[in-house]
DNA sequence: ACCGGTTAGTTCAAATTAAAACCACGTTAT
DNA sequence: ATAACGTGGTTTTAATTTGAACTAACCGGT
């Protein structure tokens, strides 16, 4: 295996992907925050439980979903059953399953800051590429995310 | 300012992004652990020494280049040195900062690392692209990175 | 029915992080 | 000088995250 040092055009791509993910986890945390005091785990949570059939999901489904660790997940759905957004009910198929269910409060949170977190993502990764380099890069960073899933899932 | 959902193609490059840097921060973690016991925050921090002018920068520099908080650094500088890997150091230009300066062992501990390091970004990202992809995508990424710059500083 | 191996989810302790408050020093203008 | 303001860094406290251990329940083969 090549082991010399990185291409300068290798540790740009590198360094300019790490530094936007980076930047874009910031601002969209600092929205999110600012709009509906909730932070990007849990957003990303309600988003799943918005998306899915009958607005519920299994803590383990979830946690695949969003990619937060199992702790970290009962933790976060525990704060916002907290306040009211999620609720969990035992699964009669499994009995060892727990749903978590959107709430129609927690719809609501939802949809207070949604309008602020799609600007975020225009205003700082659509705006900045054509419609071609929008279709690329999309097929680049999936590309990217599917051969992750595939070394992780070998392990 | 628009505000419909976004379209299929914008979701898609925004939900990849995020997938990617996601799993990569994951996998960048789990080796930097593996190889070396240390986390990507540290990382950073001792690749930033590594580069910098007689290894050494002072905490609010350091801060700068690796987007970490200044208080997070302060904790983190402090453990690598506990650990000796870094030391810290009186400015005599100003006497309320601090330099932050690699040890040889911190060089070796960097040493240990780096190869694995580099392994996980060729696997994972640039395995993944073209030649002139990886141009494009440099490119991009950065252009995004630049706007975030942009955004974040005029706050 | 029962054993061993998985899977779902929670719990616990320890490590890390965020955010605000704080101290000390530098800078500028009066 | 000195007041007012900004910068560099640490401290503090509470919140969050991690990772391992644990409980309960499912599943396949005997």
């Amino acid at each position: 295996m090549n082991n010399d040092a990185l291409s300068p055009s290798e540790l740009r791509a590198w360094l300019g992907f790490l530094t936007a993910s980076h930047l874009m986890e910031h601002e969209v945390e600092r929205q999110l925050k600012a709009d509906g005091g909730m932070s990007h785990g849990e957003f990303e949570i309600l988003i799943s439980l918005f998306m899915a059939d009958d607005r519920r999901l299994r803590m383990s489904d979830l946690a695949r979903r969003t990619m937060i660790s199992k702790s970290r997940l009962t933790y976060q759905v525990t704060q916002l059953e907290r306040h009211g957004l999620v609720r969990r009910t035992d699964c009669d198929s499994d009995r060892r399953a727990v749903w978590a269910e959107l709430t129609a409060k927690g719809a609501d949170a939802l949809a207070m800051v949604r309008p602020g977190h799609r600007q975020v993502v225009r205003d700082n990764l659509i705006s900045q590429l054509s419609p071609e380099e929008l279709e690329l890069f999309g097929d680049l960073v999936n590309r990217v995310a599917d051969r992750l899933r595939e070394r992780r899932d070998a392990r």
